[in-house]
DNA sequence: TTGAAAGCGCTAACAC
DNA sequence: GTGTTAGCGCTTTCAA
């Protein structure tokens, strides 16, 4: 005793099947590539698939105890490469296993990531993707405990001491090699301008631009490291500070190259030239950064390929929830462009 | 085998009913703001919502015929300043509404669209806002006959003659108060850099453009346009073009701010210095514009206004769906900042 | 290998 | 004003 839609000229498993000629949970069977269906009826079901144009109901599928084949995406902003590359990544490898992206942009709110969160994990989708969570610690305990399947991107994994899924970029090193550069090339004035420092990244650059200074046995100056955003005006004030003091650096070192690029204004802004004048370096490498001027030199970060990764990560938990946490780390690379060159006054040690 | 979330602790109508005492129909009413329930009751199960962290199955809720409170959001890319700020807006104006937004990037696939479209209609969503659609024709037909709430984004509202709602931004005008400022300065030689022609708006901006000449009496020189494509490299390349001319432009207008930088790193890569050797226009006003080197004179297109009144013209027709089709041009506005001067040596006539 | 039937959580028509 | 009940389209036992 069953019904047909009312509802319009949507095709359901129960027209495939009477196309077909089989009952519908056959076709469910099908559908869902389940063993013990006949090669014949299979064969029949997907024709009449084909014919009818049949199209999942994911609601359904989803109420009835499957999966949504929807992963939900939680990110600051959207107005920037940064995200845009890691996006492109997430995207790409989605695409590929049939999977569709929820979105969920926080405006750098923070009780809207736990809101969003509970609202997601509600069956509505099958997996999470946190871009640069700031107020994790709020629910990562939670989906972890309903083995709920979530990948932290650019956040370093740790929770409490327990390690979490996530795919972060080598910021220390990063920091650590940049700055070492800079000292290479005779700098000792090294101006640094953090992150937003609630993040984890942040951290560890400037971390690295410390340990690169304490390493050449330079002594790190307090009032050369200035606390940025990972915004551009924020970039363009710091620099200009930096730039005011009587001793001025001879580099400058921006946590991110959006801060870079506030920081190149700054500069030009004073009517000092780059590098002549003064070295810049940047983190990320966004595409933006070749096309600025003088094209500047930064840290890559593999965005686009963290992305991917993260949602390679996050399907392998769907698919396989008793997997082990992973942390992935990635590589980042120097990238040398033409911000930089030696102080114009060599510095005695 | 099959990884389920565990489901048992999830809160449903029925706890709620429980709790509060009444009937499941109740709690449904009260959720769904429908009248013909008590104060009492309603305070009652209010209460008890609270007191258990009810959060409603969007899927069973949009299985059983109610809303999915979800919208489709179709784009190409997101790695860029132009589509970041009309989301922005689509997404400000959706959050105030609980409006979630499920997202599809096409990067620039014709097939894609068509494919997502139908995929979205299936009952997933209850609306549909497509940003700079360029295959609209394959599915706009199918969705006005299924009366599926729909708005197109920087599109041309039309569909073989018959209106479609949309939102867009005065193309021909801004590109023709851009080309009537160069030529008040004196220039006469002007380069243009078209969008992608397929797209409406690309068509628009060219069509100003000859239609400031003409009006001024200057003639429409073929070599002075070239085809582009709205990204960086081809602004480049195409300016580089116009630059190498026998007789080279004094000003070149590209049609999107992004083309517009590419145009810029040309002119420098050529020794040239903006606007004392050549003025600059470009369109959109995207953030970056203000602070590349010198600030860009360019068409502010109001992008975040756009997204918003998109997502209110979609939120306005699902409530509405009989609503009028309804075709809104926003106005645009030439930003005069650094990038243009008189041509130096003064053309005659 | 196949089919029948029981829900999944909710909305809405209909009864009381 | 409130409760009862029949689906929405699908997955998944459980029999056959």
């Amino acid at each position: 005793m069953h019904y047909r839609s009312d509802r319009s000229d949507e095709v359901t498993i129960f027209d495939v099947a009477k196309e077909a000629g089989v009952s519908y949970a056959t076709v469910s069977r099908v559908i869902n590539n389940k063993e013990h269906v006949s090669a014949e009826k299979r064969e029949r079901v997907l024709r009449a698939m084909a014919q009818l144009g049949y199209v999942a109901n994911v609601q359904a599928r989803s109420l009835a105890g499957g999966r949504t084949q929807i992963i939900g995406l939680l990110v600051h902003e959207l107005n920037n490469d940064y995200i845009g590359e890691i996006i492109k990544g997430i995207d790409n490898e989605m695409a590929e296993s049939h999977y569709d992206i929820m979105l969920y942009t926080t405006h750098r709110r923070k009780t809207k990531e736990s809101v969003y969160v509970t609202r997601l994990t509600r069956n509505l989708v099958d997996g999470l993707l946190l871009v640069l969570p700031r107020n994790a610690g709020a629910y990562l305990e939670t989906l972890h405990k309903r083995r709920f399947p979530h990948v932290l991107v650019d956040h370093e994994g740790i929770r409490q001491g327990v390690s979490v899924p996530s795919i972060v970029a080598e910021n220390w090193k990063g920091a650590y090699d940049a700055t070492c550069y800079l000292l290479q090339l005779g700098h000792r004035r090294i101006g640094f301008i953090t992150g937003a420092m609630e993040m984890g990244c942040a951290q560890d650059r400037l971390a690295g631009y410390r340990a690169a200074l304490l390493k050449h046995s330079i002594p790190v100056i307090p009032e050369l490291i200035r606390e940025g955003n990972f915004l551009q005006p924020r970039g363009y004030s710091s620099a200009k500070e930096l730039l005011s003091l009587a001793e001025p650096p001879t580099a400058i070192f921006a946590s991110n190259d959006i801060s870079a690029f506030g920081v190149m204004e700054a500069v030009r802004d004073q009517g000092l030239q780059i590098p002549r004048d003064i070295a810049i370096v940047g983190f990320d490498d966004i595409p933006q950064a070749t096309h600025v001027h003088p094209p500047l030199t930064t840290v890559r970060q593999p965005l686009e390929e963290m992305g991917r990764r993260a949602a390679g990560l996050l399907l392998h938990y769907i698919a396989n929830p008793a997997a082990e946490v992973e942390c992935i780390e990635l590589p980042t690379e120097l990238i040398i462009r033409e911000s930089c060159q030696a102080p114009r006054t060599p510095l005695s040690r």
